[in-house]
DNA sequence: TGAAAATACGAGTGATCGCTCGTGTTTGTC
DNA sequence: GACAAACACGAGCGATCACTCGTATTTTCA
C-alpha cells in the first residue's frame, strides 16, 4: 500500500506533520525500538491505517524526522560559514555550540535517532546526512582559519569536535532547564580547550 | 525455570562463561535489542532452554556481561587512586585514558550496552553501578588535587570527564587499528585542554 | 451533482521472539 | 551400581508488533 505518487490534499499535508510531531514524541519518551507504529498512530489521534496512507513504514517516519532535524540544523547554523572563520575563537565557539543546543532542547525526540550505536541501516543514511552537513561546515570553518592544518588533522579535528558535541548534549538535554546554562559553559570550556591550540588567537 | 540456588558444576560454570562471550559478540553485532536470545544460546553451540537454565532472561545475561564489566575497569583502574593525585597532569590523564580505551577495544560487545539513550530499566541498574564506580574514582582524585574547589563545580566537572569518554571512545573502538593511536592523541588533548584550567599544573 | 481520488478506519494476519516444559543425558555421591 | 541433582535438548506457546485490506467518508473538480 505504498502510493508511487500521490496527489497531496491539505489535510493530508497536516496528518504528515502531525505524525511526525507524534513520532518526535514517543520516540523521545521509549526510543525508537520500543516506539510502536500503532503507538504512534494513536498519538496523532488517528488509526494505524492512516499511517501507513502516508509513510511506507517505520523507518520511513523516522527519515521524515531525521530531515526535518537537518532543516532546523540548516537554518541554525546560518552564521557559522568560512566568513566568520576570523572572528575571536570564544565567537566561533559560541556560533557553533549555541544552535547545536537550541535545536536539540527544541527536539527531545531526536537524541532517540542519533548518535545510537545499532541502528537499522536505513535510518543511518539521513543520519549520515546530517553528519555530513555539519562535518561540512566545521571543516570550511576550520580550513579558511588555518591553511596550513593539513587536511587529515583537519578532518580528525572536525571529527573529534562532532564527537564532543554528541557526547556531552545528550547530558545537557537529559539536565534539568536550570542546570542547562553551566553544563553549557562547560561545554565552550571543552571546545575552547580543545581547539585553541590548534585555530589558536584568530581575529582578535 | 529460575533455580533459586543451584550447586554449579564445573560444566555450568564454564557454559556460564561460554555464554557470557556468546552474548558479548552478538550484542556487538546487532546490537542489544536486536540481539534474541536464541542466538545468543545459538552462537554458544547450546539450545535455548540450556540457556535459561544459567539465566533468568536476556537481561541476566546483560547484568552479567555488564558486571564483568565493571570488573575489568576496577582492575584496569587500579593506578588511578587519591594517592596519584599529584602527578604531574599528562601522567594522571594517561591512567584515566589508556585503561578505559584497552578495556573498551577488548570488550567491543559493551558499547552496545552503555551509553545508550534508551535502555530497559533493569539494564540501567549495573549501567548506573559502572557509572558511580568510575564517578567514585574520579571525583576522588580531582578532590585531593584540588581541596579548595567547590563539590558542586567538581562533580560537574567529574560529570563532563565522563561524556567525553563516553563520547570519543565509542570513535575509537570503531576507527581501524592503525587509526587508534593518532584518536587517543586527540582524546588526551581533549581531556588535558578542559582539566588544565582547573587541575592546574600539579605536581611537577 | 456525481464520480474519482484522497483520506480514514480498525480488526486482523503473519512473522518474530522471549521463554517454557516435558523429556532425555551426564555428573557427583554413597 | 543406584539415586539424585545438574545439565541439555528443542518443539512450541503466548504475546507483541509491523503492516494489510476491505470498507466507509471526505474532498476535489469537471
Amino acid at each position: 500500500m505504498v502510493p508511487v505518487t500521490v496527489r497531496r490534499q491539505a489535510r493530508g499535508e497536516r496528518r504528515m506533520a502531525e505524525l511526525q510531531d507524534a513520532a518526535a514524541a514517543v520516540f523521545a519518551e521509549v526510543g525508537y525500538e520500543a516506539a510502536t507504529t500503532n503507538a504512534i498512530a494513536a498519538r496523532a489521534g488517528v488509526s494505524p491505517g492512516t499511517l501507513y496512507q502516508f509513510y511506507a513504514n517505520k523507518e520511513a517516519i523516522a527519515q521524515a524526522l531525521a530531515d526535518r532535524y537537518l532543516e532546523q540544523l540548516r537554518e541554525a547554523h546560518g552564521s557559522l560559514t568560512p566568513e566568520h572563520a576570523d572572528l575571536p575563537l570564544d565567537d566561533l565557539i559560541d556560533r557553533m555550540a549555541d544552535p547545536m543546543v537550541a535545536v536539540n532542547v527544541a527536539n527531545p525526540g531526536f537524541k532517540a535517532l542519533f548518535g545510537r550505536p545499532d541502528m537499522p541501516e536505513k535510518l543511518a543514511i539521513p543520519t549520515r546526512n546530517v553528519h555530513a552537513a555539519v562535518f561540512g561546515r566545521l571543516d570550511a570553518v576550520f580550513a579558511a582559519r588555518c591553511p596550513d592544518l593539513d587536511a587529515v588533522q583537519r578532518g580528525r579535528t572536525v571529527m573529534v569536535t562532532m564527537q564532543l558535541f554528541g557526547g556531552l548534549i545528550p547530558m545537557i538535554v537529559a539536565a534539568a532547564p536550570d542546570d542547562r546554562p553551566a553544563l553549557v559553559v562547560e561545554l565552550k570550556k571543552v571546545l575552547r580547550g580543545y581547539l585553541a591550540p590548534m585555530l589558536g588567537a584568530g581575529g582578535i
